[in-house]
RNA sequence: GGGCGGUUAGCUCAGCUGGUCAGAGCGCCUCGUUUACACCGAGGAUGCCGGGGGUUCGAAUCCCUCACCGCCCA
């Protein structure tokens, strides 16, 4: 691989072959000085006027390196932005990291545990010094790895979800939602994570379905005479979480029940805490539920918490933050929630009161972070009320003034808003906003946009030394939701805020559809009273070869690193763009890496062939020039025209996001046809000393112009080596000096007398290559070739005989007319030994040495006059169907008169050629 | 239980608003060192486009239905 050969500079100054390690960290560099990746940078190109283009960054978590989906969100959005850029909107693109705090927090306990501490031995302060040192070891590597991928990110405007900047915004925005009425707070039931000591939101949890145990319990009636439990007496309750037992204060059965009806009214003792409930009816009981007789532990479970309310029953938290029986667990004090089930099963069983226990299929929450069984628990914490919220943000997209691609995601989206609850903000953990509420003795509420805090209660006037500020932080994502505008300046009316907000273009994974973008999406409306955003557009997520979500515990993570070092930043971008469909997922493996590198290293030779023809009239510094347009011969004209009909698509590609399919149209166009066909094509004009000077200059400057072209459709995918070799072509005065800013390809007219001529000479070499391959003839040899040219294509034939000479390997060549007054006939009978192809309208004779050589030819054109009279007498069926030639439209009745006009010519020159 | 997606060549996948759409990459077979590239070039093979119905002059493409795989929400 590094071998002498490969990095030996040839006179075009190029290395044989592409070595991206070599180039990458210069080019970067050099956008950085030249200042272009800001919208005001002193390097950029930017038309004022022009609408700017602003995708703010979904911010990674600081909590490490990033993995391949990180590649892909940033190769995505780069190349939006180097797209917009190009054309010369103001384009900002916001880069920044969020502090992520129950997933920081979780990275961190582990790291702490390795020392033998705990959060709580750190203590708060501590342990928060611990994390900032933490996450400021990791902002650079992060920050590195995006740079190595080429994000041409405005630096300057970094942000960071727990700087100054975003600590302000956050109080600003709960300010002004608590004024609103639109956050409050409450005593309710939260999922309580006992693994992360902290409440979660509904979506962190996990819904899993697992096979449990129903327990029948025995409750006993007390005797209202003596007012204890009667031992021959009892109502049989069903619990799938013995260990709540110890929170019960009810017995709910259904009102309609007969079997219960009587018993309502009546005391029943829990055991072990020896409290004595009421048996309640409640519509919320489904008789069919265990025995119909159900337990009410309202501060563990939400339906029990709605029984209880309607009928006065207390709540009795029986559960310590970490999971454990509290003290109001008589006897099972101190011991694990699961511990403590068993040990209680086996008292109940001791005592006779376990009924019976069968198998039972149930839904489990569990934390999304630790994987804990979530427990529901009765907590006094802070909500947004996302009712209203919610309206705005399906306002928005029914509206359409934000759209959602891929459309589909729309349904999803419809359904989560409309049935959305309200959203528990609070977090017990350190690693975050801590809430600016205040609360006095008398428990006011205050709430405060100072740093500092309030001056005093609102309320009663009490004195700040006397106030406590919550000691809870806010969801992450509360943070995160503010993101599209707090980076900009907000709440202060700066003028970034004025230009750059509404963002254009959000890109994320479905995954955070909810997470993120509906929490931005209601945030925007509410507080800055936009949408955040014109489009979402979201990406799948990257899967290993094998389909497998990547994790670090699968141990199917890949660095981009790696990738970026052993095969170049372009071949990893262009791999994970060309195989990105939206919305969908993908896998993704080193092949398609290699592809892209090897593609890299055709644009790159593609490169070093056309800067070592340059004609020697042509000065090696010489300014660009535009191809003398009256000295261009076919193949001139036929790379333009091609190259113009590769730029239609892209720009039809990229205005509708088909990002991937822009590429593979890039990809085909410089590989098939530029290189395969174009250069080949231009090889002989560039050689042939008996034209002009002009004329083979004019040939280059096509090269160079159509290179040129593909070089800037490729940049927004492969800056890099696109960059590289855009800098060695001979520049016009009016070209920047770096591609990253210089001008997106306008569209030009395609040239259909080009294309048809170029188009059957190149089916007439395919066909010739394929003939003399069949025949088994040496490929080298140059054989004799005539062509029978119909008087249409003759001057375009005549033009580019050298070229077919070439790419045939004919020798001599001969062009005969083809009509009967002149030469052969097409179809004419073979001569001894000679091939015959039908190409078109073109047909080729090959002479070949060989005696016999004719009817060795014979099964390759039985084969192909049976492939021809089957797609004929298709096409002859098809027009033969009164109602197609009736109904469809005249287009495509003509266009498929036209195929069988072809077919049958080429069945019929197949026929006289095949008779004896 | 509700919703969404996938099912196209051996593998990984394109195929956007129905009419040369049956494609690409990798892999495979046969050749090849013609002055950009072996990270290459030339040629070649392989597909009841998941099954079944329907709409239409015409369906891989639209509708219904079934099957299997996956995801999301309850």
């Amino acid at each position: 691989m590094h071998s002498g050969s490969d990095t030996r500079m040839t006179e075009t100054g190029l290395a044989k072959a592409y070595r991206p390690a070599d180039v990458e960290g210069a080019i970067y560099e050099r956008w950085l000085a030249a200042d272009v990746f800001a919208p005001d940078g002193a390097g950029s190109r930017a038309d004022p006027a022009a609408p700017p283009f602003v995708i703010i960054q979904p911010p990674p978590n600081v909590t490490g390196s990033l993995h391949l989906g990180h590649a892909q969100r940033t190769a995505v959005e780069d190349l939006m932005v180097r797209h917009a850029r190009m054309q010369r909107r103001p384009t900002l693109f916001l880069p920044g990291l969020d502090h992520a705090s129950i997933a920081a927090q979780f990275v961190l306990d582990r790291i702490i545990a390795r020392e033998g501490e705990t959060r709580a031995s750190l203590g708060r302060e501590r342990y928060l010094e611990r994390m900032r040192a933490f996450s400021d070891s990791t902002k650079p590597v992060m920050l590195g790895q995006q740079r190595r991928v080429g994000a041409s990110a405005d630096w300057a405007r970094l942000r960071f979800t727990m700087d100054d900047r975003s600590a302000r915004a956050v109080r600003h925005a709960f300010v002004t939602l608590w004024r609103a009425g639109l956050a409050y707070r409450t005593e309710a039931l939260v999922n309580w994570c006992p693994g992360c000591r902290t409440s979660i939101s509904d979506l962190e949890v996990i819904a899993t379905p697992t096979t449990g145990t129903l327990w029948f319990v025995r409750y006993h009636l007390i005797d209202a005479a003596t007012g204890l439990p009667d031992p021959a007496a009892w109502v049989t309750v069903a619990t799938t979480r013995p260990e709540t037992i110890l929170g019960d204060t009810g017995v709910a059965v259904h009102p309609a029940d007969d079997r219960y009806a009587a018993l309502v009214g009546r005391l029943v003792r829990i055991p072990f805490v020896e409290r004595d409930v009421p048996i309640v009816a409640d519509q919320s009981v489904d008789q069919g539920f265990g025995t119909g007789a159900v337990k009410v532990t309202p501060a563990h479970d939400a339906t029990d918490l709605e029984t209880g309310r309607r009928h006065g029953l207390a709540s009795i938290d029986v559960m310590t933050d970490e999971g454990a029986i509290n003290d109001r667990g008589d006897g099972y004090t101190g011991l694990d929630r699961f511990a403590a089930r068993t040990r209680i099963l086996e008292d109940l069983a001791a005592r006779g009161d376990l009924e019976g226990e069968r198998p039972h299929e149930m839904v489990l929450g569990h934390c999304q972070r630790s994987d804990d069984v979530i427990e529901p628990r009765l907590k006094v914490q802070w909500f947004v009320r996302t009712e209203p919220l919610a309206a705005r943000a399906l306002e928005a997209t029914r509206s359409g003034r934000t759209r959602i691609l891929p459309e589909r995601f729309e349904k999803t989206w419809e359904h989560w808003l409309t049935n959305i609850r309200d959203w528990n903000v609070s977090r017990q953990l350190w690693w975050g906003h801590r809430i600016p509420a205040w609360y006095c003795l008398d428990g006011h509420i205050t709430v405060s946009e100072l740093e500092t805090g309030p001056p005093a209660c609102e309320t009663c006037g009490a004195a700040a030394s006397k106030l406590r500020q919550d000691s809870d932080i806010f969801d992450t994502w509360f943070s995160s939701g503010l993101w599209p505008f707090s980076t900009l300046g907000w709440p202060d009316e700066t003028d970034d805020l004025a230009r750059y907000y509404p963002g254009s273009v959000m890109e994320t994974g479905y995954d955070i559809l909810f997470f993120w973008v509906a929490r931005m999406m209601m945030l925007g409306l509410a507080l800055t009273d936009r949408v955040p955003f014109e489009t979402v557009y979201l990406s799948g997520l990257i899967r290993d070869p094998y389909g497998k979500k990547m994790s670090k515990t699968t141990g199917n993570v890949v660095d981009p690193l790696e990738i970026i070092e052993t095969t170049g930043a372009d071949a990893l971008r262009f791999a994970l763009i060309h195989g990105a469909t939206p919305g969908l997922d993908q896998r993704f493996g080193e092949a398609k890496v290699e592809n892209a590198r090897n593609f890299a290293n055709k644009l790159w030779n593609a490169t070093r062939f056309v800067l070592g023809a340059r004609p020697a009239s042509i000065a090696p510094d010489a300014a660009r020039e535009a191809p003398d347009p009256v000295r261009l011969g076919l193949a001139e004209r036929w790379m333009r025209s091609r190259a113009a009909a590769t730029v239609a698509e892209v720009h039809a590609a990229m205005a509708g996001f088909q990002f991937a399919e822009g590429t593979r149209t890039i990809y085909d166009a410089v590989w098939t046809e530029f290189c395969d066909w174009g250069l080949e094509l231009a090889k002989p004009r560039l050689g042939d000393a008996s034209l002009s000077a002009a004329v083979r200059a004019a040939t280059w400057w096509t090269l160079v112009e159509v290179l040129d072209t593909y070089l800037r459709l490729l940049h927004p995918v492969m800056p890099f080596v696109t960059e590289e070799l855009w800098g060695s072509l001979p520049r016009a005065v009016t070209d920047p000096g770096l591609l990253i800013v210089a001008d997106w390809p306008a569209t030009g007219a395609t040239d259909a007398g080009a294309d048809l001529a170029v188009g059957a000479v190149i089916e007439l070499v395919r066909g010739i290559r394929n003939a003399r391959a069949e025949a088994g003839l040496e490929p080298g040899a140059w054989l004799p070739l005539e062509v029978i040219v119909p008087v249409g294509l003759r001057p375009a034939l005549d033009a580019l005989a050298p070229a077919l000479e070439r790419l045939a390997r004919a020798r001599p060549l001969t062009l005969t007319a083809g009509t009967p007054a002149g030469g052969r006939a097409p179809g004419s009978p073979a001569r001894p030994g000679e091939l015959v192809v039908l190409a078109g309208e073109l047909e080729g004779r090959i002479t070949t040495a060989r005696e016999g050589g004719a009817d060795g030819d014979r099964p390759r054109l039985e084969r192909e006059l049976a492939e021809a009279a089957s797609l004929l007498a298709a096409a002859r069926t098809r027009l033969a169907n009164a109602d197609f030639v009736a109904r469809a439209p005249a287009a495509v009745v003509e266009q498929a008169r036209a195929r069988e006009a072809e077919l049958a010519e080429r069945v019929d020159r197949l026929e006289a050629r095949l008779r004896p």
